[in-house]
DNA sequence: CGGCCCGTTGAGGCAAGTCAATCCACGTGG
DNA sequence: CCACGTGGATTGACTTGCCTCAACGGGCCG
């Protein structure tokens, strides 16, 4: 098998010999699949060379990834987040070479449906449209985002939701880990990274958050966020009540 | 039946008695269809308690229609533009009642897939699966727009993808039908409906467009176009190959 | 012919971007 | 253990593109 991941380095990308890649066999719990693939990421590696064949699944095992677009000229717009359970959308990487995948943690994929036969593959396809669905409101969301909010009402959403995304609920006051740097949320919230700086440190004065250090902080005041997102409603309703029956058993 | 559809009148909503709704039995070329609904949309109207029924697929048939979210507070932003062949994404509409379906011209809906047996489900399945990452892609696409491209290259893009969408080619010089108002359009744009004008003038005054009346252009300089948009490669990637056998025959 | 809606234009203000300097956390090596 | 280097994060001063608001124009329909 060739490399399915390279590195990058502040833009130009080194390819990677060979990542571990192993082969599970039939151990998972949908029967008949012919094998399931394993691929582990490093923090800031990408995704390259995405399993052409067209029914296959690509999934999120276990850490966060970034949908990146890169449209040239320094530019970048984060997408989406992708975290465990989320479906690669391949057809957005597949053919579009300006959009690719990126590990923000240690990650690992899970590469299922190789086989061609129906039957169980509409367990599969089920699953992978609801995923496809979820992704679509979350772009509709992220729409709604850039499109109609300041500053102050995007990053409140961004946290709100991501709070919401982990499964975090209203009472949780633990630390709310956000892998990402302030460069990917800025660029995911459409913003500059300083004026992303500026909002967090208001919110830090008004005691709605507390930063517990680089990448993660602490949800002082769930409801103050909440009244800050003029769609938080619509984030509860996409994000809130997933009750994901985690297949893998 | 109920009524699938209301209108609206600057933002508060009639609901209306039953539409013309025909039922056109087994009469599409996928064999084994149940029934096959018609929903017939006047300018204007909003689609409204769709087809509950998770299976069914709901596709538009003729006319232009409008994905809206209406965050409150006299805000909206349009998610999509729908055309014939989409397939409206009720899983967007059906639990988030701030976001809804509205016809921008005369247009019909049909809808599939009522049966719950699978086998020619398939198909349908594997359909509605093409066109929700067709729609994923333009969401993508959308938020690259909005989020790092100033108002001219915003309105280039649009320009020039819907061109691409209706059909025409950058050699095509007939007119170009825009059947939304220039507020639905600052709306998808995440602009202001000055700014648009503004921009739309310049256009005109540069001969890269003429203006034909209050819902047609004519593209004079294709290209010129072209390179206004950061992204036109990225549109043409999304829209351009798209060769669909429409199945209706 | 008059009203209405949609679209265009102009003047002015502000939120956010830009650029540059500084600060801080963190790892490294002396 | 501390000085140092590095990259990310924060802050400040300045600039600007777009929004706001208000007035105007021009088709379209009664």
């Amino acid at each position: 098998m060739g490399s399915f991941a390279e590195d990058t380095i502040n833009g130009s990308e080194l390819i990677h010999p060979p990542i571990l890649t192993q082969v599970l066999g039939r151990s998972l719990g949908a029967g008949g699949q012919l094998g399931v693939k394993r691929i582990d990421l490093r923090p800031q590696q990408r995704l390259v060379r995405a399993p052409a064949h067209d029914r296959q699944v690509l999934m999120v095992g276990e850490g966060v990834l970034s949908l990146d677009a890169l449209p040239g000229k320094g530019q970048r717009q984060i997408l989406d987040f992708l975290m465990a359970g989320d479906v690669i959308p391949l057809s957005a990487i597949q053919f579009l070479p300006t959009i690719s995948v990126r590990a923000l943690t240690k990650a690992t994929l899970v590469c299922t449906g190789d086989q061609d036969e129906d039957e169980c593959n509409l367990r599969d396809m089920r699953n992978s449209r609801d995923q496809l669905q979820s992704q679509l409101q979350r772009a509709h969301l992220q729409q709604l985002l850039v499109g109609h909010m300041d500053a102050e009402a995007r990053v409140a959403s961004f946290v709100f939701a991501f709070a919401l995304r982990v499964g975090a609920d209203a009472q949780t006051r633990s630390s709310l880990e956000l892998p990402m740097s302030r460069d990917d949320m800025a660029d995911y919230l459409a913003m500059n990274r300083d004026t992303l700086s500026r909002v967090m440190m208001r919110f830090e004065t008004q005691l709605l958050i507390a930063r517990l250090n680089r990448h993660a902080i602490r949800v002082l005041n769930f409801e103050g966020l909440r009244q800050l997102s003029p769609v938080a409603s619509l984030i509860a309703a996409i994000l809130g009540r997933h009750e994901k029956s985690g297949a893998t058993a």
